[in-house]
DNA sequence: AGGAACGTTGACAGCGCTACCAGCACCGAC
DNA sequence: GTCGGTGCTGGTAGCGCTGTCAACGTTCCT
């Protein structure tokens, strides 16, 4: 039923305007700088569009303002846990402002980026939220050449576009793997799946700090460009273990890639952290109830996704924050999985009070 | 740099006309319906159109029009691993379509969704899909006197709106306890959280088939308003434990739930399936992966959400879809959490083969 | 007292597109 | 030959709102 596209019917500001007695533009004002109108205008405005039930035609305001009200951001992946953090506190932080999210998926294509970006510049966002630093010369220039505010998001580096939120994922695993070495392990695996640019420069944190060490050796790197997966993180694993057998811990660039590892481990009769010690990445909500409980370095994704909509909006709306780029940190997050090597390891007794413990870090920041 | 608000700058439909010798309607025309056109217009204007870069203003067609191509999705949580495929679903079966998704976020609050959908109505979207078949009456009528096309997911029940797609999680929730049953187990525990309308009837459905069997118990039930978590699954585990040390078999309403109750197993040396059958719902990735394997039932997710974006707009552009109601049906899919009861139990045993295997259901479908 | 400065208001003219209807050429049918 | 149909094209008139600028009254300064 009512499936039909009806006439209009719509009550406009005209109307609003007339029963408030005013003329439309000072309607018009009335809500969108309620301020420059008189008390007495103001509150009569404002009974006449309840009464009313007014509600304004966001087309035409874009088409006679020649501005939207849209906030594009562009995403790699819609299926990933860490995505959807950061797109919550996109939506909760854009929640209550006039502001609209339209969010479009890239699909780790840098390509595919490029053509949404054009897609959106199009349509004259209000602003724009990125994802990564690795844009396509094009892509690049597109953005630099927008005439709206621009966050990019997850990682930070050098050249931002315009504002930029997000850690340094080279530290955060350099972090992860000075934590394993303080635990006594020395022969550390790496186990990485789709390896888009975040998980790259993670491989890379960790390339550096075993080297720096001294104990870097490429049969300890396992690495796929299929999409992650618990499952292949046991896949994974698996491959590792048959190249260097003897490894004492390893280190998944996520947490999903963990569990699996995790639950092959548990196939294999190999005692986690006694045999093999286990570190994830992200520290999602899982982590901490695994059993063993699960050492991570822990991410702000929801706090970077509301942040970077918060700047985004002040900056629309004319407020630019200070602080442009915004190193919001990581820390890794100590749990049974990494507790420290001995001899006569026995299980569930990993120093007493360890698990769940923050620790501050040489390179982490907060 | 650039970040300024510039003016419009952009070509306009006009110029494309000029350019291509014909007027502006005519080439509105090509890009609305091109089969209107005689073919040497219509190259002209594609090729005008393509020498200038135009990109058509959707406020100026939106006004014009009195329609917009924005399809508005509510969901009730954006961290849910379930509304992720789902989403994950529309946006890829938009994609290519000229319409653009409006995803708004309920929090699980009819409440909340019946202010989104005012909000929403308001701008006349081209289509809306909503979750679930609980809306207020409020929400109730504005839906029935909008005048788009809409899609109700996630579950199937009487008296659709509009269109419907989705399964009966009363059935699944029996099936799954039938499942149970056939492998020998009888008292069976319900762990539930959120308790969400969809949750509801699972366990609404869990209550009739043990009642059925006449080994209902309300002790059996533990559930909670508090959000779904892995780490609550083990919590509610040990309330359960604590009611009922004699169960053999628990029912979680969701597979984080599951997990939790694997590690509290795990913690509390308790072997699945010997002493305890395990089995979850949704058939996320990782039950496959997980030590043992976990018995799920698989939920159609991602089709849900492709398939509700396509009716959707098949339905707008005017070709609705013979069948407007689609039950897509669950399947249990046996693993070994919830291997045949045995009094010699021993581990990994679990009548080889019969892991990862699907089962026909009685009241399932595909 | 004169004038600048300010706060407030309104008239006007579009923004870029499409709905609607009219017009034209051409065809076949009566 | 007149009529009605069909296929294509164009003119006109807005859609509902806001940018711009002018005008008004009031206050404050010199």
């Amino acid at each position: 039923m009512g499936r039909k596209r009806t006439k209009s019917g719509k009550i406009r500001l005209a109307e609003v305007a007339e029963l408030a007695g005013v003329s439309p533009i000072t309607a018009s004002r009335f809500f969108r700088n309620p301020e420059a109108l008189s008390v007495a205008k103001r509150t009569r405005v404002e009974s006449a569009a309840r009464e009313l039930g007014y509600v304004p035609n966001l087309a035409a305001r874009a088409l006679a303002s020649h501005r939207t009200e849209v906030i594009g951001v562009l995403i790699p992946s819609l299926t990933n846990n860490v995505f959807s953090d950061v797109l919550r506190g996109i939506y909760d932080a854009s929640e209550g402002s006039r502001y609209s999210i339209q969010l479009s998926n890239t699909r780790y294509s840098i390509l595919q980026e490029e053509k949404l970006l054009r897609l959106f510049l199009a349509q004259k966002p209000a602003g724009l939220i990125v994802t990564g630093i690795d844009q396509t010369a094009e892509s690049r220039a597109m953005l630099e050449a927008a005439d709206c505010p621009i966050v990019q998001i997850m990682e930070i580096g050098p050249n931002p576009v315009d504002m930029m939120i997000g850690f340094s994922h080279y530290d955060a695993a350099r972090a992860a793997i000075a934590h394993l070495f303080a635990q006594g392990h020395r022969k550390i695996g790496f186990v990485g799946a789709r390896m888009d640019p975040r998980v790259q420069r993670r491989l890379d944190g960790y390339v550096s700090a075993m080297k720096e060490a001294g104990l870097f050796d490429q049969r300890l790197v396992v690495t796929t460009a299929t999409p992650t997966s618990v499952t292949l993180g046991g896949t994974l694993f698996t491959d590792l273990l048959g190249r260097e057998p003897g490894i004492d811990a390893v280190f998944c660039a996520n947490d999903d890639l963990a569990l699996g590892v995790l639950f092959e481990c548990r196939r294999r009769e190999i005692a986690i952290p006694e045999q093999i010690a286990l570190v994830g990445f992200n520290d999602l909500e899982f982590m901490a109830a695994a059993v063993p409980t699960l050492t991570s370095v822990r991410t702000n994704r929801y706090e970077m996704g509301s942040t970077a909509a918060t700047m985004l909006i002040e900056a629309i709306d004319g407020r630019r924050p200070e602080r442009t780029v915004l190193d919001l940190g990581f820390r890794v997050i100590e749990r049974q999985s990494s507790a420290a090597r001995r001899s006569d390891s026995k299980p569930g007794l990993t120093g007493a009070g360890a698990a769940n413990k923050m620790i501050a870090l040489p390179t982490g920041h907060d």
